[in-house]
DNA sequence: CCATTTAGCGACCGATCGGTTGCTATATTG
DNA sequence: CAATATAGCAACCGATCGGTCGCTAAATGG
């Protein structure tokens, strides 16, 4: 029925597995994304996706080095030109903000990597090993703002950056939850208080 | 093999049951706890699991049922007889901390109701509902608390209380991940400074 | 003591899981 | 143009999923 596509078709097509890949995945979970499901929605037989990835776990992988792209895209370059320190991070910040209340058309269960590290946090193996990596390199980047406002006079000079990161992650988890679980329309704006008083110039 | 177990006997079977369904939920998600694999570690039949519970619907809420028990028994039954406002705050987080770094034979997998938030939030049913209410009573239980603490002048006259439940939550959310992803040891001593800071007389 | 209730078992059901295999038919390569 | 490589399909595998049903045998109630 559907023989061999042309190889920038195959490229095509495993980018459309991802793509629905990465939003089932920030529904369901990433033991929940099944390939037989995900097969059915794209109109492929299950064959025919397991055929760009070797395994489920080697998917779970794909999925989550598809969905670091696309949230680094959203929040990062966004924040990338911005003057380094303070006003990158606070770029970062309602950049974030905005990825978590508007990009339902990608993630439209919320944060993947939120999900993807509570459901794997009492694991063991290579899922829970890259979720890990993920969330250490994005409060590495956090932290390295802070500190690079710290010695620019931008934040109290007794900050600690890894701290204010840390406060950073749970808050926006927080945000999360609220917009999920609650559908609260002034989580942003709680979240805009918390980030000018942990923010603020001391 | 197993005949009739007196009444005592099953309420005694019920509550095994439960006990090891929270903690197997803990660590594999509410979804990823299955009655066959819950049967087996009880050296018991299917049928005899599934008949304390209608249906998996029904064991997963009395699995949320019994975790919220375990949780205000840890947590605010060790808060409560504090003096209301900041005193009893204070206390039940410094009893939420131990409770998330030290009640692993209950929780393995770290703190269920986060777990479960995340997992449910985006689908919809009576399980997610009864996590949302859950969610929303001890948010409730802390909003008051800081309340209390606000006439009292214990906070800042222009703290908002909400606002500060919401922060306590992310905060909390955060030491679980920290914990559990990271094994960070100095995940409860983040979460106090930060408790300084927010619960600060200003 | 006898009738009834019921905790729990064991076998079974259809559906779905992750994964494998043989095949088809086209794109690619020489 | 001929030989080869390969994207994707269809059928199938054993295991497990949630759930049902008939049964046993002891606890319970009259």
């Amino acid at each position: 029925m559907s023989p061999r596509r042309s190889v920038a078709e195959a490229r095509l097509t495993r980018e459309r597995i991802l793509q629905r890949g990465v939003a089932v995945a920030s529904v369901e979970g990433l033991e929940g994304l099944t390939i037989g499901q995900l097969a059915a929605d794209l109109g492929m037989s299950k064959g025919g996706v397991l055929g760009h990835f070797s395994s489920k776990p080697a998917l779970q992988l794909a999925v989550l080095d598809a969905a670091a792209d696309a949230f680094l895209r959203i929040v990062w370059r966004r924040a990338e030109p911005e003057q380094p320190g303070l006003p990158r991070l606070r770029a970062a910040c309602e950049a974030w903000i905005d990825y978590l209340e508007h990009e339902r058309g990608i993630f439209p269960g919320g944060c993947l990597f939120t999900t993807a590290a509570v459901e794997f946090d009492a694991r063991s193996g290579p899922v829970r090993d890259t979720v890990a990596r993920l969330h250490k390199l994005w409060r590495r980047l956090l932290a390295t703002e802070v500190r690079t406002a710290v010695t620019a006079g931008e934040l109290p000079h007794d900050t600690d950056p890894e701290q204010v990161a840390y406060e950073l992650v749970g808050l926006f988890m927080a945000l999360n939850q609220e917009i999920q679980l609650f559908a609260e329309p002034q989580a942003a704006q709680r979240t805009r208080n918390a980030l000018n008083r942990l923010l603020a110039a001391g």
